[in-house]
RNA sequence: GGGCUUGUAGCUCAGUUGGUUAGAGCGCGCGCCUGAUAAGCGCGAGGUCGGCAGUUCAAAUCUGCCCAAGCCCA
């Protein structure tokens, strides 16, 4: 690294690992951070650069869109993320796992939380002192790649790609992958999230894959694989089987026919079992009948004449029979019947008999259900449970195979009606009928019906893994808590085994190879696996990321170990699911590379995406971490065996994103806030041409507007992409179709050079709310596993009470310290004259605050709970800002030791504040750091975590202010009552507090109390019961369990007792209750007392006190009044001048006698509120001046204002 | 249809192992303050704690049933 100076000097330990993490030895060791930084921060002197930035002495902040470019440029000129990874190495690891995303879409707000959270918690980490790895990953295989493909290349179907050749298609699906990498690129420097993208692992890189070939391998070598049938939603004129979102795509409402049929027992042929299908085609493969094993069926007298029939009790009325004889479901199974069709005997197992199936209701049809493994899921998993064998007489176009006489040939769907036709002839069909309702097509070609259809695939048994993965599972630290025994536990309890391979060209290639001849298997881990075999067909030109792929890697061949004949791939790529669940190792090429980088970030400490990832991400890297590295592989590749959890300790599963009505997101609804807009204020939309349009309008849909969240007659500024300027139009409402769309008058269209389909880009004047504000609103509207309702009006909100306030603290705190700065009586490289022991009560409180405000939010990160740790923020930065400042105002304006004191606690507590607030909102963080230590060098981001300073904590001191804060309140309630304003002193306060236990701390702070009330005096009632009333009331906890039921007669009892005389009897030791059959004696402690207030005082009540005003206006007191409406005037008129801070002017001020005679008295008060060094009253100069003419409760006066 | 989760003020959320005026912020209304000023502050109104039943001296809190919403799966 270059040499560059140091300019700062350290203060303070340079370690802040808390006390619980060992200090690492190379801390202080070759290769010191180059920038140096404060750990932790006050007490102590902070640290001082001699240079500062700009003409103040303390930085002003910028808006938030300035400030984040600023902050943006200043981490990537200083690298300064890659010290802070360089500044931790050799410390305790603290691992992270990105989930990859999948670039072939743009990023959405959803993504903006999971960015967020994926960096709170590595910044808070970092800053305590651990290495935090953070390498980027991208999710580049699967079924969404190839589909954006054949739309790219106007392909459908297997067909047309084999058409259009599988190299050309594969390349074209690596370019399709990073479609967007741009915009996630942008998207993840904006909001902040730092990881390491240039590192990024690629899920279809050489070295990626072939980590998960040797996963893979080692399942194949424990047994784990096998070959079996899966049944999937397929399309048979395409040949393909479709996704589940594919098919949730095609769904449209058809009539089909719904027949009832007879199955005959074997043993008993008058007896028939009827079944209920839609599907009259599976019948010929029907194995199985399948019943409820609690569910009753009846016999029943066919009404055909002869022998009886079966079905559900529930259901025998619906088809007019009456029941004979009862049995249980359990009872039927096992019984045989003749098959309706018989093309052959099942392969593979039993069929024609009755077995038991969970899914089996009798809300519909006959509570006895055909089975048809080969085209129904529901049956393929009765089928495996029971050993049931196969029947497929369809073939994947869809069509009867040979073998199925007058069927052959016809297509399934078609066969219906010659199959209904034929049963019914053969006295087969009980009942005919049709129903109407959903069923889907391919959203490709919508005439073409799926079906469900086995097809032959390969499994993991992961059910021979549930056990450990339960247990795996135990010991995951989930948040929110109830995932672990709900969704995700019950998910592995009801474990199928992985049907792991997919029919398609761009994934993983499966990596078994079987022998043409012996059928003998292997599983080669990595390429040069199958080249030490010396292979056929490899081709060493080839690009090696696409040579781990079809169809280079189905060219190779090589020869059978163990008889000499040709080995080849088996078709099938993988689930790109288990792509990302092998990433803790595949990311480092392990174990064919980095064995020492894997050990050590196995398994991760945290990871955090969206709760629809339970079954995907979730799983697969529970999943395949559970079966892949127990103690016997970890052994073997030398690793310490990791036990559970692996491959993630703290997982915290995130809700969605929505609008703020609690609605998906949708762009063609326009319900939908683009993350740019909240970034940087603009957006790029589609345009449509609409001459019904107003020239300088721009249509869009209602929610779009309401999205924007404009300002009524705001105007929108739309130029042509790339450009700042163009024309400033009127949004208006407008049926507009279409995603992320607009509508233009042509002319206006024109002038901005675009036509329908062409994008323009709009751009909002006013200030977005930028990064922070985005972050903030994820961290504090609510926990992160809510749904989270984004909107800008709740972007802004979150801003205000949050970022605007503190950035307000922080601006109030540069005026004054740059004056003190300026004057010589703060001197930042001195340090703090005195320490906060000796500093008064208001500065002792806040940082008591402070560290109370440190341990809580670090308690809170510590524990993931990121909205509680961010609510703890907000509590104190109000605190701060509502009591602390504004109580402080007035000592900032002097210089004697109790200014400095009040200027030095707000910089301590700013400069700690900046760095609890770094994980959150890093950019404002980094500004308000920089600013107050005063150099553009250092990094909040390399400081340390601050520590928690016991000895500042002052618990009783806290009780004491939320007292006397209470009193305030009840004060100014009691003021509002009396209608007078606040800016009018008044005599007095009096405060009757329920427990005499507060007296003193009211007194400690009755002059404040005093000022804040605007009164002269605070008085605590000698004599309370002139105004109030004590009321008492059983301590329920206290006394329900002594007494039982008897608490309500006591309540009742005391409510009616004279307060005074129940709480002299307490002070004596005991009052004494007769509950009629016993008399019970109950102490102080076991009553509550609270007070009302008596009469018509101007006075309010809470039921520790009643503050009572004096609403008596003296003449004093008017006179005085008058005083603080004049300063209020001439501070008016000193900012209407622009005054400086320091400024110091000449007073005359000309009125009737009694202003003059008020001047007289409070003058002084006028005089030093103003800076006025000189002051008169009288006529007014003749001179040049600045003249004013007011009106003041009545009176006229006359001003005359110079600056000296 | 099944599973999980959530229902507390207009909105977002707190609510201690069950304890008697159910809290906060925002928003709203009224008002204040004015050298933090395209800021700041106070007060106030606003609640059948989703519904019904039960346990208990006492239920927002525990139990059961029901209703609604969200997500996942069918």
């Amino acid at each position: 690294m270059p040499d560059e100076t140091v300019r700062l000097s350290v203060a303070g330990p340079v370690s802040p690992l808390s006390a619980d993490t060992p200090p690492p030895s190379a801390a202080r060791g070759a290769g010191a951070p180059l920038l140096v930084v404060p750990r932790g921060s006050p007490p102590g002197p902070p640290v001082i650069s001699a240079a500062r930035i700009g003409g103040s002495m303390f930085k002003r902040l910028a808006s938030p869109v300035a400030l984040e470019e600023e902050v943006l440029r200043f981490w990537k000129e200083k690298q300064v993320f890659e010290r802070s990874l360089e500044q931790s190495k050799g410390r305790p690891r603290w691992v992270f796992y990105e989930g990859p995303p999948t670039a072939n879409g743009t990023p959405h707000n959803g993504h903006v939380l999971t960015r967020v959270m994926k960096d709170v918690f590595p910044r808070f980490k970092t800053m305590q002192g651990f290495h935090v790895d953070r390498k980027a990953g991208w999710d580049t295989h699967g079924l969404p790649v190839e589909v954006e493909v054949e739309k790219a290349l106007g392909l459908s179907g297997r067909e047309e790609i084999k058409e259009y050749g599988l190299e050309p298609f594969a390349r074209a699906c690596v370019d399709s992958v990073f479609t967007y990498v741009k915009e996630w690129e942008e998207l993840t420097t904006q909001i902040g999230f730092w990881v390491d993208l240039d590192e990024a692992y690629v899920t279809y890189h050489k070295s990626y894959v072939e980590s998960v070939w040797w996963a893979l391998a080692r399942l194949h070598d424990k047994g784990l694989l096998y070959q079996g049938h899966k049944v999937v939603w397929w399309w048979p004129q395409g040949g393909t089987a479709l996704s589940a979102g594919e098919v949730g795509l095609g769904y449209k409402e058809v009539t089909d026919p719904a027949i009832t049929v007879r199955f005959r027992d074997v043993e008993d042929p008058s007896v028939s079992y009827l079944a209920w299908t839609t599907t009259p085609w599976t019948l010929p493969s029907n194995v199985a009948l399948a019943v409820g094993d609690e569910v009753e069926y009846a016999y029943c007298p066919d009404p055909s004449g002869e022998g009886e029939v079966v079905v559900a009790v529930a259901l025998a009325a619906s088809f007019g029979l009456n029941p004979s004889r009862t049995v249980k479901g359990r009872d039927l199974v096992g019984r045989r019947y003749t098959p309706i069709f018989d093309f052959g005997p099942a392969e593979g197992g039993d069929a024609m008999v009755i077995v038991t199936a969970d899914h089996v209701t009798t809300s519909a049809g006959t509570g006895i259900v055909h089975t048809a493994p080969a085209f129904g899921e529901d049956d393929m998993v009765v089928a495996k449970k029971h050993g049931l064998g196969i029947l497929q007489w369809i073939d994947p176009a869809g069509r009867f195979v040979p073998g199925t006489g007058a069927l052959e040939g016809q297509f399934c769907k078609d066969a219906d009606k010659g199959i209904i036709a034929d049963l019914e002839a053969r006295g087969v069909l009980f009942q005919r009928d049709s129903v109407r309702h959903d069923y889907p097509f391919c959203w490709r070609a919508d005439q073409d019906p799926l079906i469900q259809y086995a097809r032959p695939g390969w499994f993991i048994r992961t059910t021979s893994g549930v056990d450990q993965a339960l247990e795996n599972n135990q010991a995951v630290n989930w948040l929110p808590g109830h995932i672990k025994d709900g969704r995700f536990g019950d998910f592995l309890r009801n474990n199928v085994d992985w049907a792991l391979s997919r029919e398609r060209f761009w994934g993983t290639p499966l990596n078994i190879w079987v022998c043409d001849d012996c059928d003998h298997r292997v599983a080669p881990t990595s390429l040069q696996d199958i080249l030490d075999r010396d292979p056929e067909g490899y081709d060493p030109d080839i690009d090696p990321d696409l040579q781990v792929h079809r169809p280079w890697v189905d060219k190779l061949s090589f020869k059978c170990e163990k008889c000499g004949g040709t080995m080849h791939r088996v078709p099938e790529v993988i689930d790109c699911w288990f792509d990302s669940g092998c990433m803790p190792f595949a990311q480092h090429g392990f174990p064919h590379k980095n064995q020492q980088r894997f050990a050590q970030s196995f398994p991760a400490d945290y990871i955090s995406e969206a709760v629809d990832q339970t079954r995907g991400w979730f799983y697969s890297l529970l999943m395949i971490s559970t079966l892949l590295f127990d103690d016997q592989t970890c052994e073997e590749y030398g690793l310490d065996a990791v036990g559970f959890p692996r491959p993630y300790k703290n997982c915290v599963v995130l809700g969605h994103v929505t609008d703020k009505n609690g609605k998906k997101e949708s762009k063609s609804k326009g319900n939908y806030t683009s993350p740019n807009l909240v970034l940087r204020g603009k957006a790029k939309v589609g345009v449509v041409l609409d001459d019904g349009l107003a020239r300088g309008t721009m249509g869009m849909l209602k929610e779009q507007l309401m999205s924007l969240d404009l300002p009524k007659d705001t105007l929108i500024e739309v130029s042509p992409v790339g450009e700042d300027t163009g024309l400033s139009l009127s949004p208006v409402r407008a049926k507009v179709k279409g995603k992320e769309v607009v509508h233009l008058h042509p002319d206006d269209a024109a002038a901005l050079g675009v036509g329908t389909g062409e994008k323009v880009c709009f751009h909002m004047h006013e200030q977005p709310p930028g990064a922070d504000a985005f972050r903030w609103l994820f961290c504090a509207s609510n926990p992160p596993w809510n749904n989270t309702r984004l909107s800008l009006r709740a972007i802004r909100e979150g801003q205000r009470e949050f970022l605007i306030r503190l950035r307000n603290i922080h601006q109030f705190f540069t005026i004054y310290a740059d004056i003190a700065v300026e004057k010589g009586y703060m001197d930042l490289a001195a340090g703090a004259p005195r320490p906060p022991a000796q500093r008064a009560e208001l500065d002792r409180w806040v940082l008591h605050q402070l560290h109370a405000t440190t341990r809580e939010v670090t308690g809170h990160l510590e524990g993931y709970r990121l909205y509680e740790a961010s609510r703890a923020l907000l509590s104190f930065v109000d605190d701060l800002s509502n009591w602390y400042v504004r109580r402080s105002r007035a000592r900032f304006w002097s210089e004697d030791a109790d200014a400095q004191d009040a200027l030095w606690t707000l910089y301590e507590v700013l400069l700690q504040t900046s760095l609890l607030i770094a994980p959150f909102v890093p950019f404002t963080a980094e500004a308000m750091y920089g600013s107050l230590v005063g150099s553009d060098e250092v990094s909040v981001h390399l400081a340390g975590w601050p520590q928690v300073d016991e000895g500042l904590l002052d618990p009783a001191l806290a009780e004491e202010m939320r007292l006397a804060r209470a009193v305030a309140s009840l004060g100014l309630a009691a003021r509002a009552q009396s209608k007078i304003k606040v800016r009018q002193p008044l005599e007095e306060a009096t405060v009757v507090l329920a427990d005499a236990a507060g007296t003193a701390a009211i007194e400690r702070h009755a002059a404040m109390i005093a000022d804040e009330l605007n009164v002269h005096r605070i008085v605590l009632a000698q004599d309370a019961s002139t105004f109030v009333e004590y009321k008492l009331k059983p301590d329920f906890k206290k006394l329900g369990p002594k007494l039982g039921k008897d608490v309500k007669r006591l309540a009742g009892l005391l409510a009616g007792e004279d307060g005074a005389k129940v709480k002299a009897a307490l002070d004596a030791g005991g009052y004494t209750v007769d509950l009629g059959d016993r008399q019970v004696v109950v102490t102080a402690d076991e009553l509550v007392v609270s007070v009302t207030p008596k009469g018509e005082w101007q006075s309010a009540a809470a039921p520790e006190a009643v503050v009572a005003i004096s609403a008596t206006l003296t003449e004093a007191l008017l006179a005085e009044g008058l005083v603080r409406e004049l300063t209020n005037r001439v501070q008016s008129t000193r900012k209407e001048l622009d005054l400086g801070y320091t400024q110091r002017i000449s007073l005359v001020i000309d009125s009737d006698d009694l202003v003059t005679e008020a001047l007289l008295h409070y003058g002084a008060h006028l005089a030093h509120e103003t800076l006025a060094a000189e002051m008169r009253v009288g006529t007014l100069p003749h001179e040049p001046g600045e003249l004013r003419e007011w009106e003041v409760e009545g009176h006229q006066v006359r001003a005359w204002i110079l600056p000296r």
